[in-house]
DNA sequence: GGGCCTTTTCGAACCGATTCGATAATCCCA
DNA sequence: TGGGATTATCGAATCGGTTCGAAAAGGCCC
C-alpha cells in the first residue's frame, strides 16, 4: 500500500500504482532493462512526482550484496592513510559502493573485534591498513578468507599468508635515496627507522644497508635508530646523534612525523638543514614541503595506491578478477635536495 | 530452509530449526526479552554451533532504522575533523551505530550530491562539518530537517537555521591569547587569520579585536592577514610581515597548517621563536607540539566535541532528547609559552 | 484440581526491493 | 494477415529479520 504523506517512504509500490504497472516493471526499469516508451515515461513521471528514493537496504538484503566496503584504518587521525582512504572512496563510489569506516586505535588488539564489527555489516569487502605482521593478524584474515570476503591490504606482506596487497617500491626508494647521499660524498649516513617489526620500517632499513653495502661503506649501528613513528623520540634521538663525537652529515628519516621531530632537533642544534646537513625524509606533507628544496623527499603515490587498492577490491567483489592474488607495487618519486656535498 | 553449507548464510530459521522454536521466538532472545531459560540454553547453543551472525539489512529494512550515521567532512586528510570523527565514532559503536564517511574534497559545490548519496544509504543521522555559511549548506540542512533527518554540525554556526552545533569558544579564546600578549607588552600583535567568510575565522578575528579595544589599542589592518589556511601563503604573509619597517612583535595565528608557515618563515628570517618573536596558534598538533613551550598553543577539545557530536546526535535518533536545537559550545585550553616580553 | 491472570510461544504478515516463470504484447517475414 | 519467435509485463515468491494477535503454558490462590 504505501503511504502517499510519510517522510519520504516512497516505495517501489507507490511508484507502480502511480504509474498503472506492476512493481516489477518498475524494478526493470530502475536497472536499467529494456522498457516501453510509454511505460517509460509514466514511470519517470511518477517518481519525479513521488520523490521517489530508492531503499538501499530492500536492496541490499534481495540482492545480498550491501555495496558497502569496510575501511580499517589504524587510527584516523593518520593523513597518510586518510589520503589514500580518501581516493580509494571517491573511486569505489562512482560504482556505488560506500565506505563504512572503523580505526582500532593503534590497538591490534582490537583488530578482531573491529573486523567483526564490519562483517556484521555485512561489507562486501575489506580494505585493512595493518600495522603489524601479527598472528592475530594472519588469523583474521584468513577468517575473512574462508567467507570469501575479498581482502585487501596496504603496506603490510605478510608471511604465508596470499593476499591482495598494495605497496610501495620501500627497499628500493630507500636505496636510491642512500646512493644518492653517497655520491654527495656523504660518508656518515644516519637513518632514523619506524619499528624493528613493522613491514615497511624493515624493508627501508634493508635499502638503507644494501646501498651502503653496493658502495662498500660500512654499515654502523651507532649511525641506526629506531623512533617508533614518533615525532618526540625522533627529536631526542636526532639530538643524540648530533651530539656524537663523528656525527652523521646527512639523516634518512622514514616517515613523516619522525621528520618533524628531525627537523625540530636539527634546528635547535643551530644546524641549516641543506647547508649543515642534509635531511631525506619519507613521505610529503605539507608542513614538510616547507623545507624544499633544503631536503629531499621521497613522495609515495598516494592517490594512485587508493585507486590501486580500490581496483584489487572492485575486481574481487565482483569477480571481474580471480586466480592468485596480486601484488602491486608503485613507484615512489624523489624529489631531490639542492645537493648537499661535503 | 536455509542452507547449512554455504558461506555464513546462516539465518534466525535455521536457528530456530536447530534449536526447536520458532523464528519469532529466536528474535526475543536475540532482542533481550524474556524466554524460559531451557529454550534460552537450546537457542544459545543453536547460535554457537551454527555461528549465527544476524543479517543487518533484514533487521535496517524492517525496523526501518539503519543504525548508520552519516559523515561529511570537507576532506579526509585534515586531522583535526578526523580526531573528531574518531571520537565520534567510538561512542556511537557502543550503541551499535556505524558511521559511513564520504568528503566532499572542500567543495562546496559537491555538498548536495554528497549529502544525497549519504541518504540513499539511509542513514538515520549526519553529522556535518561545514567550510562556509552558503545559502546552498543551507538548502541542504532545510532539505534534511523537512524529512527529520537529524543533522548536528560541528564548528559552524548558519544564519537563519535552527541546528543542533558543536562549537569552541573561539572568540574569547582568542580575546585571552590576544589578551596575554598585550600583558606581556606587545604593542604590534599581528592576525594571520583564515578567511574572511568562514564562521570560525570571522569569531577569531572577532577575539583578536576585542582583545585590543579593550586595552585601547589600535587595531591595525596592516597586521591583520589572511591566509587561506594554507601553509605556503601563511608562510609568505609572515615574510611580509616580518619585513615591514615596524615588524609585529607577536604573531597569532589561527590555525595549525598555517601555523607550520609561520614558525618556517620565522625561522628561515633568522629569528628566534619565544626569544625574538612570540607566537601563539590556534591547534596543537604533534608538530606545533614540538616548538612548546617557546609558544603558546591554543588547544582545541578535539575528543570532547566527538563526544558532544554523538550525544546530541544520539539524543535525537532516539528521540530521547527532542525540543529546540542545542549549541554547545566547548572550551580551549590555552597552553602558554614560556613568556615573551617586550 | 479448577479458575483466573500473567507470561511465553507460535505463526503469519510485513518491510521494500529483486527475480523468475507464466502470460501478453510486439515484431518480422512469408 | 497469420504464425512463430522475441520481447515486455505481470504477479508471486523470496531475502532475513520484527512484531503482533491468538493460543498455549505457567503461576497462584482458594
Amino acid at each position: 500500500m504505501g503511504n502517499t504523506a510519510g517522510v519520504g517512504q516512497v516505495t517501489i509500490k507507490d511508484v507502480a500504482a502511480a504509474a498503472g504497472v506492476s512493481v516489477g516493471t518498475v524494478s526493470r526499469y530502475l536497472n536499467g532493462f529494456a522498457i516501453s516508451p510509454q511505460r517509460r515515461e509514466r514511470i519517470q513521471a511518477a517518481i519525479q512526482a513521488l520523490g521517489y528514493r530508492g531503499n538501499y537496504m530492500a536492496k541490499a538484503l534481495k540482492s545480498r550484496k550491501s555495496m558497502t566496503i569496510g575501511v580499517l584504518i589504524y587510527t584516523l587521525t593518520d593523513p597518510f592513510s586518510t589520503t589514500i582512504v580518501s581516493s580509494f572512496q571517491r573511486v569505489v563510489e562512482e560504482r556505488g559502493y560506500s565506505i563504512i569506516l572503523a580505526d582500532y586505535a593503534e590497538d591490534i588488539g582490537k583488530l578482531a573485534s573491529r573486523i567483526r564489527f564490519l562483517r556484521e555489516r555485512r561489507i562486501d569487502g575489506l580494505l585493512l591498513f595493518p600495522l603489524l605482521p601479527t598472528p592475530l593478524l594472519l588469523e583474521a584474515i584468513r577468517d575473512c578468507q574462508k567467507d570469501l570476503l575479498p581482502v585487501v591490504l596496504v603496506n603490510e606482506q605478510i608471511e604465508g599468508i596470499d593476499c591482495d596487497v598494495v605497496l610501495v617500491d620501500n627497499a628500493s626508494a630507500s636505496f636510491r635515496a642512500v646512493e644518492q647521499l653517497v655520491l654527495n660524498r656523504h660518508r656518515h649516513i644516519a637513518i632514523i627507522d619506524g619499528t624493528e617489526a613493522d613491514f615497511v620500517s624493515k624493508e627501508r632499513l634493508r635499502g638503507y644497508c644494501e646501498a651502503l653495502a653496493a658502495y662498500s661503506m660500512p654499515c654502523e649501528k651507532k649511525y641506526q635508530a629506531y623512533a617508533d613513528h614518533s615525532s618526540v623520540k625522533a627529536y631526542n634521538v636526532t639530538r643524540n646523534l648530533l651530539s656524537m663525537p663523528e656525527p652523521p652529515t646527512a639523516i634518512f628519516v622514514t616517515g613523516y612525523r619522525m621528520g618533524y621531530g628531525v627537523l625540530t632537533a636539527i634546528r635547535d642544534a643551530g644546524l641549516a638543514i641543506g647547508r649543515d646537513i642534509a635531511v631525506t625524509c619519507f613521505d610529503r606533507t605539507e608542513f614538510i614541503d616547507l623545507f624544499r628544496p633544503a631536503i629531499t623527499v621521497i613522495e609515495q603515490p598516494l592517490d594512485q595506491m587508493g585507486q590501486a587498492a580500490a581496483d584489487l577490491m572492485l575486481g574481487r567483489i565482483t569477480r571481474e578478477r580471480a586466480g592468485p592474488p596480486e601484488r602491486i607495487q608503485l613507484n615512489t618519486r624523489m624529489l631531490p635536495a639542492d645537493p648537499v656535498t661535503r
